[in-house]
DNA sequence: CGGAATCCCTACGGATACTG
DNA sequence: CAGTATCCGTAGGGATTCCG
């Protein structure tokens, strides 16, 4: 009896990854959850994210088509940020995941101090 | 009226993606979803993983108290591993992730493909 | 069999300075 | 205001070799 490759079952699993698992991705998503913001609103809410992430995570986020950019000529440049219909489909992924770990954390903490003072 | 900042409410996601967004874990726990194995089996089952990173995972996700680890003394050894009951809690969220990717990644690799021509 | 140890390369990400 | 550009340290992770 073969033991089955679940690579490509798991496969699903790790483009999601791919898209939320950076540093910021879930962040902005999170800011973004309750409508349109300036790029300096985004970063207002955010407290430790740097110009350069913030910048390189919404070019990332409209690339996958979760996040829209419009820019409203004028000068100072208007630049607002908002999900696409796509990237809100992603929200009850998050929050459950936001729950997961309210519900659970604690408990991964308790077993890493256990883990750490036994090993 | 001051723009609430959301890195606090964002920072169970971000607890979570600690644990779940290194590039094996998802698939070392969908491995041992079915149950107990084998650390050659895990091997077996997770197709491009090597040695070095699955040891390393294993041992983190040991360490979160997600996966329990049992050694036989016999030789050559046996070392089995399975879920913990903490770790059985998290297949739902992995289970919705792997759906959300299943059913939206096609629109994500269009709106890619669609950048990257335009950009 | 189930690792540990080492080498090495790359990508992530912070800090800083500059621009239309 | 909303970015670009550059420098640079660190961590992630592959390949290889060795061990009880």
């Amino acid at each position: 009896m073969k033991i089955p490759d679940i690579s490509i079952s798991a496969c699903g699993y790790s483009q999601v990854l791919e898209i939320i698992s950076n540093k910021w991705a879930g962040s902005v998503i999170y800011a973004l959850e309750d409508g349109t913001l300036r790029y300096g609103e985004v970063k207002n809410r955010i407290e430790d994210i740097s110009q350069k992430m913030l910048t390189q995570t919404l070019k990332q986020l409209e690339r996958d088509g979760l996040v829209r950019r419009e820019v409203k000529p004028s000068v100072p440049p208007i630049v607002e940020y908002s999900l696409t219909d796509l990237g809100e489909t992603l929200i009850p992924c998050m929050r459950m995941l936001k729950g997961w770990a309210l519900n659970h954390y604690s408990s991964v903490n308790k077993a890493r101090e256990e883990y750490d003072r036994t090993n």
